[in-house]
DNA sequence: TAGATATGATTGAATGTTCATTCGGTTTTC
DNA sequence: GAAAACCGAATGAACATTCAATCATATCTA
């Protein structure tokens, strides 16, 4: 790993344990095993060594996400296959969920950016629209709001899966049941609404 | 309002504004029209003030999310005062939903606090332990799960009504959907599984 | 090839700023 | 006239950032 990446990875350790706050240079400098100014040679401040890393963390979940996909498939294979994809990256990996909710949330996260070429939305958006295209999908919701929940739901699953993993003991057919739920309300409806 | 609860809002507000750092406690003083000293009369320290705001907010949306509720209702119906609840409490006034999803993944948020009395989790179990009990929703999946879900899809399609809400001209209806596609998803299923 | 020179990478102590907190004194309340 | 509330300048710690100096590596020169 090159000492660029090296600073990232430190920088999302120390924000997984101890918040936005809590992480200084220094502290990232002794984590990373570099002086407090080499990171000054690659990053121009802690506000750009931020920004890039959401970008390059934006990076490893679009890959995340499109791992074993293929638009043959038919689509519920697909949406479960997200799921579980993206499941497994929060889970295993903590930091990337807790960074990423930290940072949508604070300044750094502005509208314009939501906006402006955001490879995250836009895979998520083409997704869902092949789901509604292939009329697997419930008609007359726009793939973005689709998308938006569909992925609010996974983060909350995934708090799920942690905080409530161990002590309830909650076994793998209550968790896979999530995704199951998910599916009903975003699939096709039959006919009869209740 | 009183002093303390102007202290809080003030910090609210900064939160909101300039997210968890960004908010000093000399310009708390200010935006409360208080002497910095005074705020160490209400609170030991910033980080006990951070604790507060937080048990008051909770306190707030447990009130939101109870108003108008009434168990002799349909529980489709209670579910939908509360989706309605909800959103309109988070989209209103954004500094409680900014603030909580700040709280929720930083280290003021320990694992601990998720399970000793959560007033807020507490009631969120209770009401959809009534709709299942009632028959109306899916069986086999704990409450806990259903809560923690319903919420983060309220969170969702928050964001989707503040980012998106302007651009896109996304007219009620659609914004009406979401709550239908949750009800899908959660609501007792037909037999046929597709 | 040995050395000379340049370019880039790295260091960590020093700097100046920002900020939480304190405290001696003042005002308000009862 | 005591107790509580309030003030805001002063204090000291923590922190982001800078910079002069050192090291590493590549490129050139005779």
């Amino acid at each position: 790993m090159n000492k660029k990446e090296k600073i990232m990875e430190a920088t999302l350790d120390l924000i997984r344990d101890h918040g936005f706050h809590g992480c200084p240079m220094s502290m990232v400098a002794k984590n990373s095993s570099v002086a407090a100014g080499t990171i000054y040679h690659y990053f121009e401040s802690k506000d750009e060594l931020i920004m890039e890393l959401y970008h390059y963390l934006v990076a490893k979940v679009v890959d995340a996400a499109q791992s074993g996909d293929d638009d043959q498939l038919p689509f519920k294979e697909r949406f479960m296959r997200f799921w579980h994809n993206m499941k497994k990256l929060y889970v295993q990996d903590r930091s990337i969920h807790r960074f990423m909710e930290q940072f949508y949330n604070s300044p750094y996260f502005t509208e314009e950016m939501e906006m402006t070429d955001n490879q995250w939305h836009n895979w998520m958006r083409n997704f869902f629209t092949d789901g509604i295209n292939s009329g697997e999908l419930r008609s007359g919701v726009k793939p973005e709001i689709l998308s938006i929940m569909v992925h609010g739901t996974i983060l909350s699953s995934v708090k799920v899966t942690i905080y409530h993993g161990k002590k309830m003991d909650m076994d793998q057919i209550n968790l896979g049941h999530i995704a199951e739920i998910v599916w009903d309300g975003i699939k096709k409806q039959p006919e009869a609404k209740s």
